[in-house]
DNA sequence: CGTTCATATTGCCATACGGCTATATGAAGG
DNA sequence: CCTTCATATAGCCGTATGGCAATATGAACG
């Protein structure tokens, strides 16, 4: 199985969402099946995607295995949209402009 | 066809270029083509997502249509982006402060 | 109005994706 | 060891994706 970019993994809401549940802490797979109504293979697959685009790494405790975020990739997201953010900020300011002239 | 998220649209490699493309400014379909190493159906397919996802805007002139960046639903992605921010520098911040006791 | 140029749409194909159920694996505990 | 609990893998299926070649569309211009 190949590794999935960063882009194509944060494609899919579900991993979005197991994203954002690992943000305030790392957690057990199954922790994760209890807040995504999808069945357990189902959050199994999810996380191996996000493993091989390295979002997330794990360690066995136990029986369980702990689930945590690794950001970085995020990182290089957000260095790509960087260069877009004056564009939308521009826009904005637009806008600003415009409503302040017509109140 | 319906409509696809942000996330996903910029799941594709192509696509993402094409917006990097539109950056500095508005080009006709044909020259995106030229600078994309892609058939021109596959290159109008591609535009088709970008307008559905409503990361472009088209306009006609003459007989070419011209497509525009249409930079609002980026920011959506960024300000998603924005809580894992703090996350990312953190670890750069160990690792800055980790190299500064490594020299 | 018929042709030309630029682009979009159609049809087709192979492969990937995301979901499920059933089964395999592997650590703990008795 | 044998069982149990937690998770991963396998196998299957329907649909979506991304690519191409061929064709349709639509504006401009003679």
């Amino acid at each position: 199985m190949n590794g999935m970019s960063a882009y194509a993994a944060l494609a899919e809401p579900h991993r979005r969402r197991i994203l954002d549940l690992l943000r305030t802490g790392e957690r057990p797979a199954g922790e994760l099946v209890e807040h995504l109504d999808l069945s357990q293979p189902g959050v199994s697959k999810h996380l191996k995607v996000l493993r091989e685009a390295g979002l997330v790494a794990v360690r066995t405790h136990g029986k369980q295995r702990v689930y945590s975020l690794r950001p970085e990739p995020l990182a290089e997201v957000a260095e790509w949209l960087e260069p877009y953010r004056m564009l939308w900020s521009q826009r904005l300011d637009a806008l600003e402009r415009h409503l302040e002239d017509n109140p």
